[in-house]
DNA sequence: CTGAAAGCGCTAACAT
DNA sequence: ATGTTAGCGCTTTCAG
């Protein structure tokens, strides 16, 4: 019932050859003729279909991104830098959240491959052995966007967790804290386990602390367990806390306050992520500046040319972080 | 380069025909010969091409979503509830967005008919003529979430706007407010200029308050515009505050709440959405309780009837809302 | 500058 | 239960 490139051709009496040009930019169309095809086109309201398309030339100008779930800020912000740089380069976005379980994340790589997509911006909180084996022998490349995977395998773009840590942490040794609390997010996501916590004890190494595992609190990220987190430290005694999340600090922060104390004079917490609420609550967060939408936007770039198969000088990239310094701490 | 259902054939001594029906799940199988043909399948690492087969079966399993912005929590968190249903009936979502502009919105509509998706959730905060016109002559159903279309040409999933805000205010008029500001979030929005404010108009005659449009702001939803919404309306002197949204009622209380005010105690304040931001703040909000997610998936859900040519018995649906009582007003 | 023709990989009658 | 045969709508040589 649509119509066809065919019928575009016999109304505009030239071969669908022809027509396949000047849809397709071509410039060996006479100038007379061209102008004719696209009037015929008009008229008809011809739409190319982009399935038959992408079956004849094997590109599809889609890219797959798989999230953990779009639903969190986190990632949606990191989705947005993903769209703005694909709509740039005139690619569609095919989504699916994995809610960050591996199952699904190896059968949706698999879906997308099915469906033939030119590449994949991919996110997750743990590249586990099989999903970084399937992801080796896909047909289309694939970037990781705030992922790490040990090996290096595949390309991929985030900042330097480990020493992101460090220096919040720091910033809170040099204030002259003996008893700082780490709160962090699951220790499901090995940035967390491993480089977030790693740059935590390097920085209470390096100013004599010793480690007391009664100061980390693993949680799912969420507000109330900030809250919980104040509780269950309470007795240490902490004098600051370092937050894997804004949410987290938050709870934290809403936690000490009524618990009699005041923030930052009395107790410091220093947050990791710098999203809009950093701003929204009282104090002000200092957090450490995460790009999110900076990685999102220079994954689907590093895709792009890995797509045309331009040579990359590195896969791995590293992007520059920051401390925002606001109120939730005191002037070092 | 890729293994085709030709080579699977090759392997088994089969047609290409039963290696689809295999793939396909189609009952005139041998047991036998199944079983053979799912052998070479895994052997061969064969995976079926999805474009392919879209083209010849003229369905995609592909829904495409366009949505004014997905690092808006709001959106997001629709988004989620349309991505999940449509998972739950094995489609992938393509999606795009629009930022609200009317050509991109019609570009995107275009675009998506021609990757041949099998239908579309649209989010748009104002349709336009042009637009209701395109999606009225399109090929695939459409159905809109949150977003309302006044002649109802097009399936749409939304709650009563008018009817919350009236409930909204009345529950301030009730308390014996007499200057009560709806600080609003943008009026290119239909939902905010034409149904949120003329459930606010409702509420005020219904308490005998005359109309101030000092009273009324318009802002674009952001924390520091309802602090300095506060700043706009401080003159007049409002106790109570009608806010488009929770980060509006945030500023708003940061803001009553610098100029030396309590709230709830001296000003009330009650919010229209209900994220997780409500539970963020102390205090925490009363707010109209928007059912992002349901709105999403009931649209995913309605999307997928009108996919399957069932008879929908209404395609105009309207979602319950609620009041969520918390701490930004005074009981009642 | 333009046309003819061969696929792309699969589904869907239609046979057998 | 299985095979044969047309397409699906477009891109892409290859001729001319």
């Amino acid at each position: 019932m649509p119509v066809t490139i065919y019928d575009v051709a016999r109304e505009a009496n030239v071969s669908m050859a022809t027509v396949s040009r000047v849809v397709n930019g071509n410039h060996n169309v006479k100038p007379a003729t061209r102008k004719k095809v696209l009037r015929v086109i008009e008229e008809l309201g011809y739409r190319p279909n982009a399935v038959a398309r992408g079956l004849a030339s094997k590109k599809t100008t889609t890219v797959g991104v798989v999230i953990p779930d779009i639903a969190n800020s986190f990632y949606a912000e990191l989705a947005r830098g993903i769209e703005d740089i694909a709509t740039m380069y005139r690619y569609n976005i095919l989504l699916s959240n994995s809610d960050g379980n591996e199952d699904k994340e190896r059968q949706l790589l698999e879906t997308m491959l099915g469906k033939q997509v030119d590449g994949i911006v991919f996110m997750s909180e743990r590249v586990s052995e099989g999903l970084r084996a399937d992801m080796e022998r896909a047909s289309a490349p694939i970037v990781l966007a705030g992922s790490v995977e040990e090996s290096a395998a595949v390309a991929s773009v985030n900042i330097d967790y480990r020493q992101a840590a460090y220096e919040a942490v720091s910033r809170l040794t040099a204030n002259g804290h003996k008893k700082i609390a780490f709160v962090s997010g699951p220790f499901t996501s090995n940035i967390n386990q491993d480089y977030k916590l790693k740059g935590y004890t390097e920085a209470l190494a390096e100013a004599g602390i010793p480690f007391d595992e009664n100061l980390v609190v693993e949680t799912d990220n969420f507000y109330e367990e900030g809250m919980e987190a104040y509780e269950q430290t309470k007795q240490e005694k902490p004098t600051a806390f370092f937050a894997g999340s804004d949410e987290l600090a938050i709870g934290l922060i809403h936690a000490v306050q009524e618990d009699g104390f005041t923030v930052p004079e009395q107790v410091e917490v220093i947050s990791y992520e710098n999203s809009k609420l950093a701003q929204m609550v009282r104090p002000r967060l200092t957090s450490v500046a995460f790009p999110l939408y900076d990685i999102g936007a220079v994954a689907m770039r590093l895709l792009t040319k890995l797509m045309n198969a331009e040579e990359v000088e590195e896969t791995q990239v590293i992007l520059p972080h920051r401390i925002e310094e606001r109120s939730s701490t005191r002037n070092a």
